[in-house]
DNA sequence: CTGGGGAAGGGGCCC
DNA sequence: AGGGCCCCTTCCCCA
């Protein structure tokens, strides 16, 4: 695992620059929502997410965050995201902005998607957002009219997924490139507010925001806004870009925003924009609050601008500072974080305050108490983007000529299914006519490329030859195949992929021959008959295991006391009840740990692997586990002298060959019980004196506080784990 | 609690 | 590429 992360951390590509186009064509790995079934209780939002992620909740059982459950590649997308579709014309009046996603059509607003309902969005919308570049793992791209989320970097197991918008995303949401020549005269002013230390007129520029409703606000209001948030912007990432050379810039920077940014007061947004409650931004400390409460119609007012470029204009290309997205500033919490007023994440899942967001609370009349309203509403000074409302955005991928004008998005209408793309097998087939047809069900394995864009490509399988013969390595895990669609198929291991869905429960599969066997549960159907008893199974493996109880076989033994079992499983158990019995003597050299102290003296003097001073013999170190496991130890006190030792191994060795009739197997007990025997009598090494009983998994820490402690009959309670 | 049996899912190899 | 098959593992339930 160690070496597969440290190549993937070495491989890691540079997606700095990367345009959201480029995000859907070098994307490796797809992770499709899971699909369940609609009549589940659970909303959308709760059930769709994918296997290899996994909500935190707070204590009330509210979605906080999303999370990692194995590690993720670079370079793996998720969703879309899905929701309510609106046009902006279609926007119901009481309408939660909150989860508002934009989706542009070239440059001009085409709809948005609506994450509030929790049965119509899916789990993305509790994705947080990233407070810092460096915790920033994911990054929102629109492809097509709908918004993914790339990882820009490997997720370790267990690790917060938190996204931020692309480069153009943010551009698009801000589509001000024009504003800059009208913003330079506000910039410069503001600046000359920084060198004179004069908060007034910031301040009097956010009261704009928090104390008019949007009508109130004049169109040279806002355009003063948006020079603020331009600048502020600006002056950040100016910041940052230098931040190296010139480390006090970012100082200076947040002790003017600090310091000139009055803490709104939520009762004037509330009140000014006639908001409930659920629309405070609040919700989202991340996010700057008064930009959350900003109405859609104010960004349309950026968005109307032509002639953006690609590239986001604050931001030098040239050569970027940090690996990935150094777009962020670093995050500091001591900056005052409400002030620029901007991006705002879209959806509620953006919590940062991981503030209980109970999918309750989205269904129907909420009431409540969304996140405390002071202190969340602050959001990063640090985060560069440009102002953005809470909307997605569309964006021109090469591949799709968005539909202009497009009626009320039709075919966007995230209800049955995301767009085209993303399509997984199970979904092709219409009606559920085909419900009981397999092979129609699954006609087309998701890994190949989705019909219009963006996909799966340029796997990086590596070629190597071994032994003559080439194989094709994952790159997640370093396994090799022999044949590449056995990796294409292993890699849905990692990317989570389940192309094959059941159509009765809506169960999903990485493979068609397991969806198959997992038909037969719903048919009831056991093609497997037992030629013994006649019972019949729906699997082969059930049925060997079956087999095992007329043949008596049970391969499955413990190395301890020799019981044996039909299944694994079983003797998993069963071990658990070695191991959490007391095995307070552990060897400080392996970490074996002994019930007995004389079994582990026995072990240091005879076998112990890291003793390089005792030759390393298997057979003894499993006869001296079992030894010590056994009835003759048991019997033996700790204090038993050595003569005491030798004549118990002497009675197990006897009682273990009973029945033991291959002159093989005595010959070798006999050697053993020699050796064994030889190893009681050995004077005591040095690392036998620190034989000490464990109360901790550190042998060291073990010997070290417990040295002196002598246990003989009562043995200390260990917590020693597996096995 | 432990052993034991079955059901079901998941990974991989071979053809 | 995909089907078939095998093996392994885990979960669940029961005595």
């Amino acid at each position: 695992y160690f070496h597969t992360k440290m190549k993937m951390d070495s491989a890691q590509a540079d997606m700095s620059e990367w345009r959201e186009a480029d995000f859907a064509l070098n994307c490796t790995y797809i992770v499709p929502d899971q699909v369940s079934d609609p009549s589940f209780s659970l909303p959308k939002a709760m059930t769709s997410i994918p296997r290899n992620l996994t909500f935190e909740y707070s204590t009330d059982n509210e979605v906080t965050g999303v999370f990692s459950k194995e590690y993720i590649p670079q370079g793996t997308r998720f969703g879309p995201l899905q929701g309510d579709i609106y046009t902006k014309d279609s926007v119901p009046k009481q309408a939660n902005r909150k989860y508002f996603w934009r989706i542009y059509s070239g440059r001009q607003l085409h709809h948005f998607i609506d994450g509030y309902d929790v049965h119509k969005s899916n789990w993305m919308r509790y994705v947080n957002p990233a407070r810092s570049l460096a915790e920033q793992n994911l990054v929102a791209c629109q492809n097509g009219q709908d918004v993914y989320f790339y990882t820009i970097r490997p997720v370790e197991p267990k690790q917060e997924l938190l996204v931020w918008y692309s480069h153009e995303f943010a551009q698009r949401l801000c589509g001000q490139q024009d504003d800059i020549k009208q913003s330079e005269k506000m910039k410069n002013r503001l600046c000359q507010i920084e060198k004179k230390k004069k908060k007034v007129d910031v301040s009097c520029l956010l009261e704009i925001f928090f104390c008019k409703t949007p009508t109130q606000k004049t169109i040279s209001e806002m355009k003063l806004i948006h020079a603020v948030q331009l600048l502020i912007h600006d002056m950040q990432a100016h910041a940052i870009y230098n931040s190296h050379t010139h480390p006090r810039q970012i100082t200076t920077i947040s002790a003017v925003t600090n310091s000139a940014i009055p803490s709104p007061q939520p009762e004037h947004r509330e009140a000014s924009l006639g908001l409930n409650h659920s629309y405070l931004p609040e919700h989202h400390p991340a996010l700057p609050s008064p930009h959350r409460n900003l109405p859609l119609h104010l960004h349309g007012l950026y968005g109307h601008r032509e002639g953006l470029v690609s590239s986001y204009p604050l931001y030098p290309h040239s050569r970027p500072l940090q690996p990935p997205y150094q777009l962020f500033p670093p995050y500091n919490p001591h900056y005052p974080r409400l002030l620029v007023p901007q991006y705002s994440p879209p959806f509620p899942g953006m919590l940062p305050s991981r503030g209980p967001m109970r999918y309750s609370n989205y269904l129907g009349t909420d009431g409540l108490p969304y996140p405390p309203i002071g202190q969340p509403s602050l959001l990063p000074v640090s985060l560069p983007y440009p102002p953005s409302p809470q909307g997605g955005l569309k964006e021109r991928t090469p591949n799709m000529s968005p539909p202009r004008g497009a009626p009320a998005t039709p075919e966007l209408s995230p209800l049955p299914k995301p767009s085209s793309q993303n399509q997984t097998p199970q979904h092709s087939p219409s009606g559920c006519e085909e419900a009981m047809n397999l092979s129609l069900a699954t006609t087309k394995s998701s890994l190949s490329a989705p019909r219009n864009g963006p996909g799966y490509k340029s796997l990086p399988y590596p070629l190597k030859k071994q032994n003559g013969k080439i194989k094709y390595e994952c790159n997640v895990c370093l396994k090799t195949f022999g044949q590449l669609s056995n990796l294409k198929v292993h890699l849905r291991v990692h990317s989570g992929e389940r192309p094959f869905q059941c159509n009765l429960c809506k169960k999903s599969f990485t493979q068609l021959a397991h969806l198959q066997k997992h038909h037969l549960v719903h048919t009831g159907e056991k093609p497997h008959e037992c030629q013994v008893c006649h019972k019949r199974f729906s699997s082969t493996s059930n049925l060997k295991t079956h087999l095992r109880l007329h043949s008596g076989e049970k391969p499955y033994q413990c190395k301890l006391c020799n019981t044996k079992f039909t299944q694994y499983i079983h003797l998993k158990l069963h071990r658990r009840l070695h191991s959490t019995r007391d095995h307070p003597y552990r060897c400080q050299l392996c970490a074996q740990a002994f019930v007995h102290r004389f079994s582990l003296r026995t072990h240091q003097r005879s076998c112990c692997p890291a003793n390089s001073s005792v030759p390393v013999n298997v057979h003894m170190k499993e006869m001296v586990e079992q030894f010590d496991a056994s009835q003759e130890a048991d019997a033996l006190t700790e204090a038993a002298s050595p003569a005491q030792v030798e004549a118990a191994v002497e009675r197990w060795v006897a009682r273990k060959l009973e029945g033991c009739e291959g002159k093989e197997d005595q010959k070798e007990a006999t050697l053993l019980l020699k050796a064994l025997t030889a190893a009681i009598n050995t004077p005591a090494m040095p690392v036998a004196q620190s034989a000490a009983p464990t109360s901790h998994h550190s042998p060291q820490l073990a010997y070290q506080e417990r040295a002196s402690v002598v246990h003989l009959y009562k043995r200390p309670v260990v917590k020693a784990e597996g096995q």
